[in-house]
DNA sequence: GCGACAG
DNA sequence: ATCTTGTCGC
């Protein structure tokens, strides 16, 4: 619900430019071909946030197509920015790659808490994340950024796309559960659209969120509690 | 100029 | 994301 947003600082429109910038860089490195090794292990990943000046990443490893679990891992560190929307990754992948590098078993792919290439400038947290790893990702966001969608159906695995103005294709609107409100699946880097919702349908558990990210989420919070 | 706006 | 209690629907 961000219909009505306090008003808030103002972010600062030099430090926007620049790392509009990084991320216009960023984005001539994405490729969207299928992964091309098998698919054998799928992480998850998700951060919470101590305290306002604190970000806790937390890295969960399952294998395919069993779902069973293999680690988890997390890490804590400060907060480089405030959030400002299209800029997500800048405020949250940095601590994710220092989690990601404590993972003993190297996932295959990555299903990402955030969107792919469904961003104004395609280079959402995903599609970040897989540039700076070099690992295949996609996004999974539980709210939409960018781009226009006609509901789907009300019934568990209905499907409609997510387009932007041009009518290109920025990714797919799923529902993950009868009468709940649907996820927004796109590609990251190095995957393709069939290949991230195939996963995403392939790791539902009868939850609305699939297992990688609903257990990275649970886990960022009760690491969280820890820490208190 | 007026909204919209991942987590 | 985070702060927060009870409550409506299946």
């Amino acid at each position: 619900m961000a219909y009505f947003r306090p008003p808030g600082p103002a972010p600062d429109p030099q430090l926007v430019r620049e790392f509009t910038q990084l991320q216009d860089q960023l984005r001539t490195q994405v490729r969207l071909e299928p992964p091309s090794s098998e698919l054998r292990y799928i992480a998850g990943c998700d951060s919470s946030f101590p305290t306002p000046d604190t970000v806790l990443s937390v890295f969960i490893v399952l294998e395919l197509p069993s779902l069973g679990f293999i680690e988890k891992v997390y890490h804590v560190g400060p907060v480089p920015l405030p959030y400002i929307p299209g800029l997500l990754s800048f405020r949250e992948a940095p601590n994710l790659l220092h989690a990601y590098a404590k993972l003993r078993r190297q996932p295959d792919i990555i299903m990402v808490d955030g969107h792919g290439i469904a961003h104004p400038r395609r280079m959402g947290i995903a599609a970040h994340l897989g540039v700076e790893l070099d690992v295949p990702t996609f996004g999974v966001a539980k709210e939409r950024l960018t781009g226009v969608y006609e509901e789907p159906a009300l019934t568990k695995g209905s499907i409609t796309p997510l387009t932007d103005k041009n009518g290109e294709r920025l990714g797919q609107v799923i529902r993950s559960k009868d009468k709940v409100k649907p996820l927004f699946v796109s590609p990251g880097h190095r995957c393709d659209q069939a290949t991230a919702t195939r996963l995403t349908l392939a790791c539902l558990r009868g939850y609305k969120l699939p297992e990688p990210t609903r257990l990275a989420d649970h886990w960022a919070e009760e690491f969280k509690k820890e820490l208190k």
